[in-house]
DNA sequence: TTTACTGT
């Protein structure tokens, strides 16, 4: 090991020290994030942003796709070409990484989270015959809104944020889609799964029908598997230029989304798959407009979200989209 | 039916 080496490591374990003890302060607190491995964290320390690449700091050592993802092109070329002291990275980031919303795994379903936005950035089901089946035990009246205490205070939407504010907090995964379990269904009026919605011609009408028809796909497919979530779409204004514009809510300025996508993928008896991507805009439509009006592409939902979405469905076994043949 | 709100 050489002088300079030594330097860099006793920098940095000194470094870490404090990142540690700084971590477990910040993790005892009641809205600790959990989620699946740094997902969740509300911001990952050096030691965690760098550990998935063990022969990262050595010459030429390749850089994981995660973290180079985080790295200005710079540095990753640097990184991969060019012979540079090890560990300058990690002492860079010595006071941690504010990287990656939180994954919040539930009983029935999984959220990323929107924390700059405060609502979800999409919501994911698997759904069987037997979770949307009618079930007197479990019962919709008995599950309360609840804020979500995983979600640091900073970043958290509130009951008081919805109230009066003209809008209904939508389900994005569907309280009666997890109608098997009191516990699932309960999970889903947690805050970290709601987005501003309008109500009367919307949450209540066409939206609602559209969660009904899920629930009709789940009854006769061997397989459902759904994701839901909002976006936030451009618009020319008198101007003549091109904005986002949207509102926020509440004291802690949850934003109402322009418009709410839901990508629906069936698996049929034969293995085969069948998607429809939807997106309707967040506001109020006449009673019984037809679903079939907001079909859509589902690369304009990925470049509108920034997610690839069903990525991993087999392009061979994928039948139908939106209804026709590929 | 299922989605929710406001006001009591």
């Amino acid at each position: 090991m050489s002088k300079y080496s030594r330097l860099a490591l006793s920098t940095t374990c000194a470094g870490f020290g404090i990142l540690l003890g700084r971590y477990y302060e910040r993790n005892n607190g009641q809205y600790r994030d959990t989620s699946i491995e740094n997902l969740g964290k509300s911001s990952l320390t050096a030691n965690d942003f760098f550990k998935d690449n063990e022969s990262f700091g050595k010459n030429q050592a390749p850089i994981s796709d995660t973290v180079r993802s985080f790295l200005p092109v710079s540095t990753v070329y640097a990184s991969t070409q060019i012979s540079r002291p090890p560990n300058r990275l990690q002492e860079i980031l010595t006071f941690g990484v504010p990287s990656f919303d939180p994954l919040r795994p539930f009983e029935n379903h999984v959220v990323l989270y929107d924390r700059r936005n405060r609502v979800p950035h999409w919501v994911f089901e698997h759904l069987k015959k037997e979770h949307v089946e009618k079930n007197d035990k479990v019962d919709r009246k008995s599950s309360d809104f609840t804020e979500d205490q995983a979600i640091h205070p900073f970043f958290r939407s509130t009951n008081a944020d919805y109230k009066r504010s003209g809008y209904d907090r939508g389900h994005m995964a569907a309280a009666s889609n997890h109608r098997h379990s009191q516990k699932a269904m309960d999970d889903t009026f947690c805050l970290s799964n709601i987005a501003p919605q309008v109500g009367k011609g919307f949450n209540r009408d066409v939206w609602n029908d559209l969660e009904k028809y899920v629930r009709a796909l789940a009854r006769k497919h061997r397989n459902v598997y759904v994701c839901t979530g909002p976006l936030y779409l451009p618009r020319l204004e008198p101007d003549g230029k091109v904005y986002i514009k949207y509102e926020v809510i509440g004291k802690n300025n949850v934003s109402v989304p322009t418009h709410f996508f839901k990508v629906i993928v069936m698996e049929t008896d034969k293995g085969e798959f069948e998607m429809n991507s939807f997106v309707i805009p967040n506001q109020s439509f006449p009673e019984n407009t037809p679903l079939k009006n907001f079909l859509v592409p589902v690369e304009t939902i990925e470049r509108a979200s920034g997610f690839l979405l069903f990525d991993g469905v087999p392009k061979h076994r994928l039948k139908t989209i939106n209804g026709k043949k590929v």
